[in-house]
DNA sequence: CATTTGACAGGAA
DNA sequence: CTTCCTGCCAAAT
């Protein structure tokens, strides 16, 4: 592989993120080497073409908030898997300061 | 090449 | 705190 599509990049990071810990799309955009580009993450992840290795409700909005998720009951499902796996919560929100995910 | 779309972000009221 | 509007970006058609 050569030249992936910014799309292929954001799976790739986004299948990297540990259990118990979230990311933003903004952050992965930047990650993906186009800062800014937190719009075309979410199309990313609407596009979704591996739900199953993709873990894709890991990725919540700049401020901790969620946008959508395609499975289960939507964003229900979304924040409960999140919590069971140990995602630190305020209210409808994730703490970023806390579970947010950085590269190592 | 032009237009449309979307799971965003940030600022203003 | 909530709601509305604008700006940005990549992919699909």
């Amino acid at each position: 592989m050569k030249q992936q599509t910014f799309y292929s990049k954001v799976y790739r990071i986004v299948k990297k993120i540990p259990k118990g810990k979230v990311s933003t799309y903004k952050a992965i955009a930047e990650l993906a080497g186009s800062p800014g580009a937190a719009r075309a993450v979410g199309s990313a992840m609407k596009n979704n073409p591996d739900m199953n290795t993709i873990p894709c409700h890991r990725v919540v909005g700049s401020d901790g908030s969620m946008h959508g998720y395609s499975g289960g009951k939507g964003l229900i499902t979304k924040v409960l898997m999140l919590k069971k796996e140990g995602v630190l919560f305020r209210g409808e929100k994730v703490i970023l300061g806390k579970s947010e995910w950085r590269r190592n």
